[in-house]
DNA sequence: TATATGCATCATTAATAATGAAATATTGAT
DNA sequence: ATCAATATTTCATTATTAATGATGCATATA
C-alpha cells in the first residue's frame, strides 16, 4: 500500500464511481479499477461493493477512508515543512466573519502585513459553519468564528469579544413592537449566519415570532434595508454605532447574556503550522490577551 | 512524492549512508541514490549532505524526518484499521516493569486473556525508560511504567500504586548501619532501572553514598542476594513481604514521599487504537478506578 | 427489448524502478 | 606520497509496474 494508491481510493470514495474518478484522476477507468483491485488484494479485503451504478464503500473502506484523508494532509505538510526555513513567508489564508473582518482585523491585518512583507496574507469570509468546514477541509489555515466551537481536531483560542445589538429603523422605540407597523423581516449577511438564529432567539424571547429571513451580501446593503424600515439585524455595536450616530437606524442594546459573543480564532489541531501562521498567531497575541 | 520515497529517505538517514540503508531495503545502492536524488529534485532541496563517510541529514532534511515516520506510523495503522472489525483478537504487545507485573498484573491478565480468547496478549519487560522508548516507537501499544512521565505525544493514565520498601539482610536494624559490616551494594534488576536511582537518593539522604550497582536479571536472584548480605534493594512491599515473613530479609518501611510511587499505564497519543487494546483498557479500567 | 451507464478483463505500450559495472572522491594507514 | 578501503555518483541494461484503449458483461431505465 502506498500513498498513490490512497489517493485513487480516496478519489473513488469521494466520487461514488471509478470512472468519475478516473477523470478527476486524469487517467482511464480501467486504471482505476486496477489499482484499486491491487489495493484491495494487498488489503485482503474488499473496499467497495459493486453495483450498476457505480461503487459504495465497505466497511472496511470506511475505515480506511479517514486515513487516506490524514495521509494526503501529512504529505501535503510534509512538502511545506520542508519548504520552509523559519521565515514567514508565502500564501497565509485565514477566514473570517465579515462582521469580525470589518470591526477588528483591518488594524491586525495592516499591522501584519506590514512586517512581514513576504506573506501572501488573504482573508476568505463565510460564515462560523463553512469556516469551520474550511478549517478541517484544510482550505483555510484558521478563522475567526463566532463561539462557542467543540470539535476534538480544532484548537481554539478566544480573540475578541463583542457586544451585539438589534439594529432597527429609527422610529422602533421598542423590540417588542417591531412587527407592528406592517411587514418585518430579519435581515442577515448570508445563508446559516451564526447571528441569524441567534437574533430569532432574542425576539422569540420578547414575543416576536415567525419573521421571515432576507439575505444580502454586504453590511452596507443591510443598514439601507433596516434604515428603510424593512427589518430588524443584529450586528456589532461598534459597526452598527456610526449608522446610528447619522440617525438613520436605532441600536437596541441587549443584556450581556444575550449580547455577548465571543469570537474564537479556530485552528486544526494537527496540521503543520507555517513560520507566517505563528507569526500570525504572536502578531496577535496582544490582542488576544486583551480580551480575556 | 510517495510513501515508498520516504521510507527510503527515512532508511538512509537512519542508517547515515546509503550503503548500510540499501542492504537494509534490500535492494542495491545506486537504486537508493537514485531515488533519494529524485525524492530531493522534487522538493527542490537537498535532504542530505554528502560527505566521504556517509551522508548526513540537512536542515530540510531534519524537518522531512518526522514526517516521514508519522506516515510510516499512519499507514501501518491504516492497514490495522482495515483489517479490525470490532473484534478484539490478534497479537496485543505491552510493556511493563518486572515488578509491576509480578505484583499487579497477573489477575489482570488472566482475566483478559479468558475473556477474550482471539487476542494473542504477551508482556515485555524493561525499565521505565525503555518502555517509553518502545511506547514511542510502537514496539508495544501500551505500557505500565513508573511515574511521573511528562512526553507530549503521550498519554497517561494511573493504574497502580505502590509502597516501595527497602530490603536489607535481617541482621541491618537501621538503613543507616548497612554499610558498617563490611561490602554492600545496590542491587538492581537492570541498568537504568527506575528504582536505582531512587534507592541512591534515598540512601544518600540518610547519610550512606558510594554504593556499587549489582545488577541482575529476576527478583529471585535479588532476594537471595540481599538475603545473603550482599546489598540493599527497592521493591514494592508486596513482594518483598513473602521472603520476609520466612525472616530471610528485613523490610525497611519509606515515609510515603520517598515509598509512595506511582504505577502509569501509558500510550502514544495520537496512534491507532486497536478493538484489544481498547478491550484492555476496559478491562483495567476497575482497577485504575481503585487506584485513584 | 433497446439503451445507457458503469465495472471487469486483457493485450499492448509507456513509464518507472532496480541492477551491476565502472568512475570518482575522501579518509586513514603504510 | 601512495595505496587500500569505503562511499557516492553515473550510466547502460533489464525487470517491473502502471497506463491505455478496446472489448465484454451486468444492471437499471425507458
Amino acid at each position: 500500500m502506498d500513498l498513490s494508491d490512497l489517493r485513487f481510493f480516496e478519489a473513488v470514495a469521494r466520487a461514488g464511481a471509478m470512472n468519475r474518478a478516473a477523470s478527476e484522476l486524469n487517467t482511464v477507468q480501467s486504471n482505476v479499477t486496477a489499482r484499486i483491485r491491487l489495493l484491495e488484494d494487498a488489503l485482503g479485503t474488499s473496499l467497495f461493493d459493486r453495483h450498476s451504478r457505480g461503487v459504495r464503500l465497505t466497511p472496511a473502506g470506511e475505515r480506511l477512508l479517514p486515513f487516506a484523508k490524514a495521509a494526503e494532509r501529512l504529505l501535503a505538510d510534509a512538502k511545506r515543512a520542508v519548504a520552509d526555513d523559519g521565515v514567514p513567508r508565502g500564501d497565509l489564508v485565514l477566514g473570517s466573519l465579515e462582521t469580525t473582518a470589518a470591526m477588528h482585523l483591518s488594524p491586525v491585518l495592516t499591522g501584519f502585513v506590514g512586517e512581514y512583507p513576504g506573506v501572501d496574507l488573504s482573508i476568505r469570509t463565510g460564515t462560523t459553519a463553512e469556516l469551520i468546514e474550511d478549517v478541517l477541509e484544510n482550505r483555510v489555515e484558521g478563522a475567526f468564528v463566532c463561539g462557542p466551537v467543540d470539535h476534538p481536531d480544532l484548537e481554539c483560542q478566544t480573540a475578541f469579544h463583542e457586544d451585539l445589538v438589534a439594529v432597527t429603523a429609527p422610529g422602533v422605540a421598542d423590540l417588542r413592537r417591531i412587527a407592528e407597523n406592517g411587514e418585518v423581516k430579519i435581515v442577515v449577511l448570508r445563508v446559516g449566519c451564526s447571528y441569524r438564529r441567534k437574533l430569532e432567539e432574542i425576539l422569540a424571547a420578547r414575543g416576536v415570532t415567525g419573521l421571515r429571513i432576507l439575505e444580502f451580501g454586504t453590511i452596507e446593503t443591510i443598514m439601507g434595508c433596516v434604515a428603510a424600515g424593512l427589518g430588524v439585524t443584529l450586528l456589532p455595536r461598534g459597526i452598527a454605532r456610526a449608522v446610528a450616530e447619522q440617525g438613520r437606524v436605532r441600536i437596541h442594546a441587549l443584556p450581556a447574556k444575550e449580547g455577548r459573543v465571543t469570537t474564537l480564532f479556530i485552528q486544526r489541531r494537527d496540521s503543520y503550522r507555517s513560520p507566517a501562521m505563528a507569526a500570525f498567531m504572536d502578531h496577535l497575541y496582544p490582542v488576544r490577551a486583551a480580551a480575556e
